[in-house]
DNA sequence: TGCATATTTCTACAATCCTAAAAGTGTCGA
DNA sequence: TCGACACTTTTAGGATTGTAGAAATATGCA
């Protein structure tokens, strides 16, 4: 994932609408939800949903098809599995073995196992 | 971590400067750097790191410690590998074989292995 | 076509970002 | 201790961008 599209990205996920949006397509999955059932389930007008789908969209982490009158939103979840891969490689900027902590969530990638000998874990 | 937490740290990485002023941060490692190095590095005048950091600290990503007549600023990895978390299971919804890819990046968390079953990736 | 439903565009307001200048804050030497 | 210096933060301003609700437009079925 380019850097351009991992921060749209951020922006979009950075905001308790389109956060909530996000969720309800992921539990969704492939199969989308329409516009105005996600107005419904999120509590937003569809006005507001109309302008932050465009916003996780424009981000690439929407997709949309029509579908009779509705028009159908579903997660990219490439997208989204771009991102945590952003987060955890570029962002952490080689450093994952102190980023990506190894008690429960052990990520076994070759370049991670490479830097996973210490057992470092993160301080807090 | 807490979505109110999340929502902060999105929005800090979604801009620019400052998800540059992390990955110098991160590269720094625990040490931390200071802020007017900070600014060479980044290409950015004092006044802005200063603003960026504020926003990261408020963000709960990044530290800071006084060491002399520098304050020397660090990431908070413990947050960063929260915000990973965060993405890959509160964000994902449970939806973990969906979001992340299995490919090359195989996530071993027994709650994963069980969702991993079908081998799913992602639809572009 | 005409109606009901679904979605987008418009508009006003608020928040963010950056530069330059001023003000803190802490350290070191006389 | 006091003043000078180095480093960082705060403030003010103006331009850009984000947000929510109102109004307008588009779509599909009878």
């Amino acid at each position: 994932m380019q850097e351009r599209q991992a921060l749209a990205a951020f922006a979009a996920l950075s905001q308790e609408t389109r956060l909530r949006i996000l969720r309800l397509l992921v539990v969704a999955g492939p199969e989308g939800l329409a516009a105005g059932l996600i107005a419904d389930q999120a509590g937003v007008s569809a006005s507001n949903v109309s302008f932050h789908i465009k916003e996780l969209e424009r981000a690439g982490l929407v997709a949309s098809r029509r579908e009779s009158r509705s028009i159908l939103y579903s997660v990219d979840f490439g997208a989204l599995n771009g991102l945590v891969r952003f987060l955890m490689e570029d962002c952490c900027a080689g450093q994952i073995g102190l980023c990506v902590d190894a008690e429960e969530t052990v990520v076994c990638d070759t370049r991670m196992i490479d830097q996973q000998g210490g057992g470092q874990t993160a301080e807090r």
